[in-house]
DNA sequence: GTCGACATGTAAATTGTTACATGATTTA
DNA sequence: TAAATCATGTAACAATTTACATGTCGAC
């Protein structure tokens, strides 16, 4: 591994949560939405290995238990604060905009308010550019585009927009809560 | 290859609309919001070449052309169409709904208007129920979640009900085009 | 006492990423 | 004529899927 994989993230920033079992962080990826990552066994088994190996996480010990609990280290931990505060790149938004969404969820408690507050209006400004951009090819295009074509563009565009109002929502719930 | 991957599919249905070079289709992955698949050449190329082997796509011949135009095959366009029948299964909609999206942008020319609003009912039936089951889980955990998590959760919950939204709109658009 | 869920893994095959390599053609 | 874009590919590596394999534990 030269550089962890989104998966990878996605694992250490539910470790870093609660630590839990490997089992458990598969259930996590099956069951609930989050992002929509694999949970097949061979893919999480030797990811947590990974991890581990870069000392990343680690086996909590609990002595007379046949489990495997995990935790983040204080690396791990490290790690994560530096992936939530990786600038933003527009090239993000078209095709790791999950991934973006996975950061600003895992962030509480590890990063303060003012920080979560950045990572939020920049993810806003590059949705504003992203979403002209899109409006000025379907302005240009449309009536060339396959009927189609052009409504799962629109789907496209909206999805951006429905993304770039929860934005402005988040920022207002975020500068409101309670530090 | 047992089954065609997505990025295969992509692929095909591009050279489907209209016979193009490999180069070509990268720059389609790469400049349009094309699903978000991979432009890399060592992922077209090969991909290309399968689906060569596999009679899906050919090349045109031109012979004074150095160029590499390919173009759907029948057994191409068969497969295609394989794919847009394909009924839509509950979990796609979590973790496939750009391909969802993808296979109804293609569905152009190929298959009838009346199956084509068969898949749109098909996706707003499966988006209905996965958004219910989505609120249940809101309603049950939103005060244990962390804030960040919530909101996390919450920009999911928009964004299938915005798919609905356009899922409603396109059935419109559909039912009054003209045949 | 059997069934389903818990729990962890491995092996082979496939796929995709990153980086390199090459050459033609167009444009400033 | 130099730079950018068009155009096609390969090689090494990393990651994932699919399928198999094994065993425990609690509930009914």
């Amino acid at each position: 591994m030269k550089r962890p994989t989104s998966l990878d993230y996605a694992i250490l920033g539910l470790l870093n949560q609660n630590p839990q079992s490997g089992y458990r962080v598969r259930k996590a990826f099956e069951n609930t939405a989050l992002g929509n990552y694999s949970s097949s066994p061979g893919a999480i088994y030797p990811a947590i290995n990974r991890l581990q190996e870069l000392e990343l996480v680690e086996k909590t010990n609990m002595p007379n238990s046949k489990k495997m609990i995990f935790k983040s280290t204080e690396k791990g931990t490290e790690l994560l604060k530096e992936w939530f505060l990786k600038p933003i790149e527009i090239n993000e938004i078209a095709t790791e905009l999950n991934e973006l969404l996975l950061r600003f969820g895992f962030m509480d408690r590890l990063i303060d308010r003012e920080e979560q507050l950045n990572f939020l209006g920049s993810l806003k400004v590059q949705l504003e550019v992203y979403i002209k951009s899109l409006k000025e090819y379907h302005k240009n295009n449309s009536t060339t585009l396959p009927i189609n074509g052009r409504l799962a563009f629109e789907h496209g565009i909206s999805s951006y927009e429905t993304t770039l109002k929860w934005c402005q929502k988040a920022i207002k719930t975020i500068t409101n809560s309670k530090s």
